[in-house]
DNA sequence: CGGCATTTTGACAATCGTCAATCAGTGTGG
DNA sequence: CCACACTGATTGACGATTGTCAAAATGCCG
């Protein structure tokens, strides 16, 4: 199986055979991680980053009365505490929803993969970014859909991320996660979950045979959720100008001439909701 | 009113006094937008970052039947698409909430500051891991917390990031945001927003002159919305290391002597939820 | 004062949660 | 090979939070 790091990778940058050789040989001790298991806690301050190859593991919050909000799937290529330097220390915690392979990459192989390797930094931020895009059309999942939605568009989300990395035919991927996680991701109880499942199956849009999910319909799933994958940035915009590493210099401060054009275009009215 | 861009980045890094020059600079020139206004749309290529000087946005999208959900707040001193080069486009759009001040600064003045200012650069990027963190504490407000803890939640979270920029008093500060956007941002209807309003204000929890929030009292409104201001990591930590700009490269490849120290402590089991 | 956006109210409906029991699947030890 | 234990899935009855609809009241601005 190809290194899910570099697939995942090379969606964000163009990477050179030396970046590619790099991050082969970065990945090259893996750790066998139980189901279930934190890999980072709240309060740590982690000096070595986690990269996920097998299995998946989930950002999550425990709250006061015992609950448990999860935040984040990380499926195999998902490094886990990348920046957590910049922010001195977790906010969150991090932890296996199933058996999982884990590298973990000390510090100084990151420093070696940011400072040496322009490509693999841009890539790496990009990778942050797409993240963060997740996390708002997560936000979006649990504040306007109804749950059967909700869960049908985790499920193609899981989908095209697991494509993106070799781990996913055209509509089924193996998913070891539990109901009761799957509340703690949707903000909804396990019963409702196994409710809104039996529903989705009786519906004909999915089937679950043991650990493998099948999608009867991708485009039919896709549509029932309201599927949009921009937000996974997927496919890389060919618009890496001279290079990051470039030292051009601000020309002159104050407006450009594209300012006042897109003054003038963006101060129209939010255009009105239009109801059904 | 001093700078709320360098109040706020003063938090993630320390800055010179070249640093806080250059940004005073860059300020200058501001445009009065007015209330629900587009500043971006989903799908824009912007070529300038836009830095909300006074007022409140956010960044939203649009569903199909016409609902709008709130991905975040932008207030003074936040930058608001100031990586979507890495992206390509913007996958949502970011409007006003009320008459704003916004600036636009040209992309060659952020490339300045990154390129030739590595606190700034730093900086940035920590404000932009802050914004991470905000959206990853939002899915815990969504997913599992009932309406009226939601609303304490987001007045308490305002609060603390007014404060940073100097726009709160101890406990209070101007929030003209309508309920109907409010309904949007917690994922409920206006109807709702308003009821849980009332019972707030009847607990004497908060107070409503006209667009003036009181917070009566703040210990006791964070303590009802479970508050906990870690995740907006306002408190710089002191570990900046000898600087992002040395060229240190990684000694060897391969798990570091801590590494198995990490395996062995984060290989305990999840600590189980303890029902309260 | 008039017009418009926003807030407020009330009755009713629906989604989703709670509780508690049962069923099914998997792995282990004897 | 089977009993046992354990985790996870499933079911059903009931309750509560939140949504829907529609109207009335309030506040703001020219």
């Amino acid at each position: 199986m190809l290194n899910p790091l570099i697939q995942k990778l090379e969606r964000g940058a163009r990477l050179t055979n030396d970046d590619r050789q790099v991050l082969q040989t970065a990945v090259l001790r893996s750790q066998h991680v139980g189901a279930r298991k934190d890999l980072i806690r709240e309060g740590d301050v982690p000096d070595n980053v986690h990269l996920i190859l097998n299995g998946f593991a989930c950002r999550y919050k425990m709250l006061p009365n015992g609950q448990r909000q999860i935040m984040a799937y990380l499926v195999p290529g998902d490094l886990c505490d990348l920046h957590v330097s910049i922010l001195g220390e977790m906010d969150h915690s991090i932890a296996t929803l199933c058996p999982c392979e884990v590298v973990y990459l000390p510090r100084s192989t990151i420093e070696d993969l940011t400072e040496n390797h322009s490509r693999i930094h841009r890539a790496l931020w990009w990778a942050t970014l797409v993240d963060e895009a997740i996390l708002r059309e997560w936000i979006v999942n649990m504040g306007r859909r109804p749950a059967d939605r909700k869960l049908a568009h985790l499920l193609c989300e899981l989908l095209m991320r697991l494509q993106a990395v070799g781990l996913a035919t055209d509509n089924s991927y193996d998913f070891s996660v539990t109901q009761a996680d799957l509340g703690d991701t949707l903000g909804l109880t396990s019963v409702h979950v196994n409710r809104v499942l039996q529903q989705l199956r009786s519906d004909g849009l999915i089937a679950l045979k043991g650990r493998n999910l099948v999608i009867n319909d991708v485009e039919r799933l896709k549509a029932f959720a309201e599927f949009n994958p921009n937000y996974l940035h997927l496919t890389r915009r060919e618009r890496e100008r001279s290079g990051t590493e470039t030292g051009a210099v601000a020309a002159e401060r104050g407006p450009s001439p594209s300012v006042t054009d897109a003054l003038a275009r963006n101060l129209a009215d939010r255009p009105p909701a239009q109801p059904e």
